[in-house]
DNA sequence: GTGAAAGCGCTAACAG
DNA sequence: CTGTTAGCGCTTTCAC
C-alpha cells in the first residue's frame, strides 16, 4: 500500500484545537450543541490538518456506510450497446453524490455471480441496493430479498413468488406503447406491426401489451419477437416484410430495434414514412437523433428514473425502515417525440 | 435502516465453536496455522450462524479496504454514447471481482466534482484508483497525485506538469493508425484524409500522429478535426468533400466518426469502398459490425485493457508500494480488421 | 455545553 | 498451535 503518511485522527484535531475528541466529533457531524467560538476553532484545526474522517471507524459504530450498491444483472450484452444503463447510472450517481453516498458497482455476468452478490449485500457493506434485473426468471431478486437489504428495483420486477411489495421505478411502458400505436392509427395506418423486445423482460412485455390494448385482435403475423438489438430488428423486419408485404407501420420495442428495421426497409426499397411509418421507444438520442430519417419515438426520462431510484432508496434509509410497505412502484410518464419516421 | 437483526460477530462464532476469537479470525482469513479438527469446527460454526466478517472493523485495523475507485471524468457525453467505457468497466469489474475487490464508481460531471473526488480518494476509503481522464488540460490527475493514492490511468495521460511516471494502460494508437493508413496506401489510394478526434485527448492526438507518420507532408486540407461522435463525423466528412472532392480514402479517428462519415458519403452518392475507402478505429462491434457496408477498422481489446488496469493496480497494492517507479505504461497492440469498407 | 470513558468487531503481536 | 491482550478511529452515553 501507499505509505499514505497516516492521516490525522480526531485525536490530533482535538489536540490542536485544545478540545476533546467528543467535541471535534460533534463539530464534524454538523456542529449542533457546540458553542460558536469552539466550532470555529475546531473547523480551523480540521482545515489546517487536512483531517478527513475515517469511514471505517465511523461505520463500525454507526452501522451506516453511506454507500449504496448498484447491481446490474444483465447477462446479455445489452449494457454495452445500449446507452440506457449509462444514462441511468448517471442519474443515480448524481443523486447519490448529492446526498454524500458512494456508489458501489456490482456487475454480474451470470448465475455464478449471484451468490457473490447476495453474500456481499448480506454482508452489510452497503446501506441499500439499486437493482436492475429485468428477466422474469432471474433468481437474483429473491436472493436479494433474502439478504434483507433495502432495495429499489429499476424497472418493474417480473419474477414470480417472493414479496409482491417490491419497490421499483419504471416508465409507463404500456401507456407509451399505446400512445405510439394510437399515433400510427391516427396517421391512417391499418397494417400496424410490432417488433417486440425479449418478452422475458417486463418492459418488453408491457410494451407489447400496450400495442394490444390499441390494436385488439389483429393478424398475429404482425407481431414479431426480437431482442432490443439492431440486428434483431433487421431480422424481424425482414421476416415481417416477407410474411406481410402490406405492412404500413411498425412500432419497434426500442430505438435500437427501430434502427435495424429502418435499415432493412431502405434495403428493400420501402420509403419511410411514406410506405411504412416507424416508431421506436426510449429516445436515446445518439440513436434516435441519428437515424435517417430521424426517428419518431417514445421518450422516457432515463436519467430521471435513475435519480428517482436513488432518492427513493435514500429516503427510506433515512426514515429508518426498509422500503417494504412503501409505495410499491413509481411509474414515470412517457411522451411521444415526433420526428420524421411517423 | 433495516433492522438487519444484528449479524453474528466473531465472538459468537468463537463461542459456538468453543475456541477463541483469534482462532476464528485465523480460519476465516485462510486457516493457516490452525489444526484441521479445529478448522472444521470453526467452519461449521460460521456456516450455521451465517457469519460474514464486518468489513468496517477489519479495515479499521488492517487499513485495507479491498476496494478500488474507478474515476470517470468525462464532461462530454461520450461515456453515454460510446460503448467504450462500458466495455472497459466490464474488464475492470471482472478482474476486481476475481481478486475479491469492490468497485466504487465515481462519475464526475465537471470541475465542481473534482474537489469531491480528490477528497474522497485522499480520505483513504479505497486502496487505489483507476482513472479515466483523457483531456490534456484536466486538473484531476494532478489532484489525484496529490491525494497520494496508488493510481493507474486508462489511456496515456496527457497533462503537463506533475510526475512523468504515471502508470497507464493504453492501446497502440499510433501504431494502429499507421497500419490503417498503410493499408489504404496499399490499396492504391492517394488522397487519404483523416478525420481526427478531439485533439486534447491523447488517443486522438496519437492517431493523428500515426497518420502523419505514414503520410508525411500532405495537403493540410485532408485533415479535418472532429470529436469522436457520429454527427461530428458527418460534419467533417461534408467539409472534406467540399474542399477535397477528389478524396479517395478516409481514416476516421473512431468507429462512431466513421459511421457519420459513411452516412454522408452515401448521401453524396459516393460508393464505399469503390470511390472512397473508409477505416475506423476501436472495433466496437455494435457499431462496426452494423454499418453498411461493414466497417474495416482497427481493433483494440478494450475489455482486456480494463482487466489489465485492474491487475496492474492490484499487483502494486499487494506488493505494498505505490506504482511509481514501476513500468510507466503498458501499451496493447492493435489489429486491423478487414471488412467491406477498405 | 463539554469532557471522560466505553465500546463497535476485528486483527496482530505476544505469550504460553 | 492456540489464547490473551491491545488497540484501529470513531460515536455516544453519561457525568460534570
Amino acid at each position: 500500500m501507499s505509505e499514505a503518511v497516516s492521516r490525522p485522527t480526531l485525536e490530533a484535531v482535538a489536540a490542536r484545537a485544545g478540545v476533546s475528541r467528543a467535541t471535534v466529533s460533534r463539530v464534524v457531524n454538523g456542529g449542533d450543541g457546540v458553542r460558536e467560538p469552539l466550532v470555529e476553532r475546531v473547523r480551523r484545526a480540521v482545515e489546517e490538518l487536512g483531517y478527513v474522517p475515517n469511514q471505517a471507524a465511523r461505520s463500525l459504530v454507526t452501522k451506516r456506510h453511506d454507500a449504496v450498491a448498484v447491481v446490474i444483472a444483465e447477462p446479455e450484452t445489452r449494457i454495452f450497446t445500449d446507452p440506457f444503463f449509462a444514462l441511468q447510472l448517471r442519474g443515480i450517481s448524481k443523486e447519490l453524490t448529492a446526498q454524500d453516498n458512494q456508489l458501489v458497482l456490482l456487475l454480474t455476468e451470470g448465475r455464478d455471480d449471484h451468490a457473490r452478490v447476495a453474500r456481499y449485500l448480506a454482508g452489510g457493506h452497503v446501506d441499500g441496493a439499486l437493482v436492475f434485473s429485468l428477466h422474469l426468471d432471474d433468481p437474483l431478486p429473491g436472493l436479494i430479498e433474502g439478504a434483507g437489504v433495502p432495495t429499489v428495483f429499476g424497472g418493474r420486477p417480473g419474477w414470480s413468488g417472493g414479496s409482491k411489495s417490491a419497490v421499483y421505478v419504471d416508465c409507463d411502458n404500456r401507456g407509451g406503447a399505446e400512445d405510439a400505436v394510437r399515433h400510427l392509427v391516427g396517421l391512417g395506418r391499418t397494417r400496424i406491426a410490432h417488433i417486440t423486445g425479449p418478452l422475458d423482460q417486463t418492459s418488453a412485455a408491457d410494451r407489447l401489451q400496450g400495442y394490444r390494448d390499441v390494436m385488439g385482435e389483429t393478424d398475429p403475423r404482425l407481431v414479431v419477437a426480437s431482442d432490443f438489438t439492431p440486428s434483431g430488428g433487421e431480422r424481424a423486419m425482414g421476416e415481417l416484410l416477407d410474411r406481410c408485404p402490406d405492412v404500413d407501420a411498425v412500432f419497434a420495442a426500442n430505438d435500437l430495434t427501430a434502427l435495424g428495421a429502418l435499415r432493412v426497409l431502405r434495403e428493400r426499397g420501402r420509403r419511410v414514412p411514406e410506405d411504412v411509418a416507424v416508431i421506436g421507444f426510449d429516445d436515446v438520442l445518439p440513436v434516435a437523433g441519428q437515424t435517417e430519417p430521424a426517428l419518431t419515438t417514445v421518450r422516457q426520462d432515463i436519467e430521471e428514473m435513475g435519480r428517482l431510484m436513488a432518492r427513493l432508496l435514500l429516503s427510506t434509509l433515512n426514515r429508518g425502515q426498509s422500503p417494504t410497505g412503501a409505495p410499491t412502484g413509481v411509474v414515470l410518464p412517457t411522451t411521444l417525440i415526433r420526428r420524421a419516421t411517423a
